[in-house]
RNA sequence: GGCACUGUGGCCGAGUGGCUAGGCAGAGGUCUGCAAAACCUUUUACAGCGGUUCGAAUCCGCUCAGUGCCUCCA
């Protein structure tokens, strides 16, 4: 019996359906996915972000795609509600370098994200180090008709740009809407309309991070980077963009219209977004203040925390839910995820190293095709727009399997070889390669030592010196030594 | 105001026209020196009202409740 893998379905905000996922040069697959901006800690709703596109990638890699991964680094263009660059301003505050603050959130962001297991991209550029390309994309937007210098900023002419094409297309907005609802915002003396956005902002005399051009000294617009980037490693056209739901507008809008007013092409053919992370129902962010950082979270150290959660727990938590969902974060939500968790980890322990072997149990038709379904199924779930919920849930059917294997209530001549084969492939690879969870071995070695060399002293008390030389050849071979002093026993690492 | 989205059993959370999601919690049972685990069985679900249909949690309309984006956010 042949398992049938079927045809992946991803849902593309840019038409709001369900759509056959077809690269546009297989096997190879593109995927850019909005980075993070480091100019401060990453929180868990980014976590969530990259957690969900990490397991896309997986699984894109799974079924036998090669997938270039482009994640890029914000380091520079982020502005903050005062218009200040986010990084200057970080760096002011903390009286650092730039590349101090940009160094330091990085080393925090990585760090996070191989305590959650996340695969590393194949490619992560930063805007710094792609100035060069900004500025050459700029100048070609001014040659193409589509952006115009003021006052030493370069900016998008959206108005412009909307006669010849469409502005609004991915998010759903009416441009003239827009337009008509326009108030003074921030810049906008040098602004033809507000909708317009900068390329290139000339930066103010105290304005640390700083480049020359024809235009001005300045940076770049924060919406610049993610054009040069995406369509400099994976081309004009590619595969998928991702990133969370709030960039949809207006961040991926103005890429979309940089791209075209650059090369006439919008880039990416499939746009994911993420959905948001809450908080009793309302929306994690930084600026609401009722965000957690990772560490927070795992090691509970937070007023709205009952206690800590490993890692692979948080990431379970996560994957329980469907990306493109809200996901509520709760104290009871979080110990049941604990616990199904432990559950799943525990299947994942036993078939590991679980073998087939012959025994008593006569062949069940029903059983092995069970099986068969469950592992079926798995595919089915993750070809859905990467349903990581339900595929968990299969998950859990087959750990029913390894359980009453394990127990010996089900014997294994029962499910067949065939059959079992498929389903230690099949749960191995979507729990631990697809879904990258892995078994934690939460175990506190001191106190296991504790206990083994207080058997070591129970049966040097009772002069048991067979025990006493089995135990102690035990440590070795674990490279410990267990040292008898006058008064007590000691170990140490075997030098 | 504009544009989207959500409302599922005690809790979380999939499903989106007929076929048991799953986890956690609860109840009963099997197993067991005790305990735990495991396995089996099980509990009032689809916000409300109307419509389409042989049949709707699933499609359509209205109502109610909530959320996101529209200004920085993954």
């Amino acid at each position: 019996m042949q398992i049938k893998v079927g045809k992946l379905k991803v849902f593309n905000s840019l038409t709001r359906q369900k759509e056959d996922f077809q690269p546009l040069t297989p096997p190879f697959v593109g995927m850019y996915v909005c980075g993070p901006t480091v100019y401060s800690n990453v929180h868990l709703g980014n976590v969530r972000t990259f957690l969900s596109f990490d397991v896309i990638n997986r699984y894109l890699r799974y079924i036998g795609y090669k997938v270039r991964y482009v994640r890029n680094i914000t380091d520079v263009g982020h502005l903050s509600d005062t218009g200040e660059d986010k990084i200057s301003k970080k760096a002011k505050l903390d009286q650092l370098e730039p590349m101090e603050i940009v160094q330091m959130y990085s080393n925090d962001f990585h760090h996070v994200m191989s305590q959650f297991n996340t695969i590393p991209p194949d490619i992560e550029p930063s805007a710094i180090g792609h100035l060069m390309e900004q500025i050459e994309m700029t100048r070609k937007l001014i040659e193409n008709g589509y952006a115009y210098e003021s006052n030493g900023s370069v900016y998008f002419d959206v108005g412009k740009y909307n006669k010849a094409h469409k502005y609004g297309i991915l998010s759903g907005r009416n441009i003239e809407d827009l337009m008509s609802d326009t108030r003074d915002l921030d810049g906008g003396a040098d602004k033809r309309n507000s909708l317009d956005f900068a390329l290139w902002k000339r930066a103010d005399p105290d304005h640390i991070m700083r480049w020359k051009t024809e235009w001005s000294d300045g940076f770049p617009g924060w919406h610049l980077e993610c054009s040069v980037m995406s369509t400099k490693y994976l081309g004009e056209a590619f595969d998928i963009h991702g990133g969370g739901m709030d960039l949809k507008f207006p961040h991926h809008e103005c890429e979309i219209a940089q791209n075209v007013g650059t090369y006439g092409k919008s880039g990416a053919n499939y746009w994911l977004h993420t959905n948001m992370l809450t908080v009793n129902g309302q929306k994690m962010s930084k600026s609401l203040g009722n965000s957690f950082l990772p560490h927070e979270l795992i090691s509970g150290n937070h007023e709205l925390l009952d206690r800590g959660y490993s890692p692979m727990t948080i990431r379970f938590f996560i994957l329980q839910s469907h990306y493109a969902s809200t996901l509520d974060f709760s104290n009871v939500a979080l110990e049941a995820a604990r616990r199904g968790y432990v559950r799943l980890s525990n299947g994942m322990r036993l078939i590991e190293k679980m073998k087939w072997k012959e025994d008593e149990g006569k062949l069940d038709e029903r059983q092995s095709e069970q099986i068969n379904k469950f592992c079926e199924n798995c595919y089915h779930a993750m070809n859905d727009d990467f349903n990581t919920a339900l595929t968990i849930g299969h998950l859990f059917n087959m750990v029913k399997k390894i359980n009453s294997l394990h127990t010996r209530q089900l014997k294994f001549g029962e499910i067949g070889q065939e059959a079992f084969n498929r389903m230690k492939d099949t749960f191995l690879g979507f729990s631990r390669d697809v879904l990258g969870l892995k078994v934690e071995a939460d175990v506190n070695y001191q106190s296991l030592i504790n206990t083994i060399l207080g058997e070591y002293k129970d049966a040097k008390y009772n002069r048991d010196f067979k025990r006493v030389d089995k135990l102690r050849a035990e440590l070795k071979a674990e490279g410990i030594v267990a040292k008898d002093m006058k008064d007590k026993i000691e170990w140490a690492f075997e030098e």
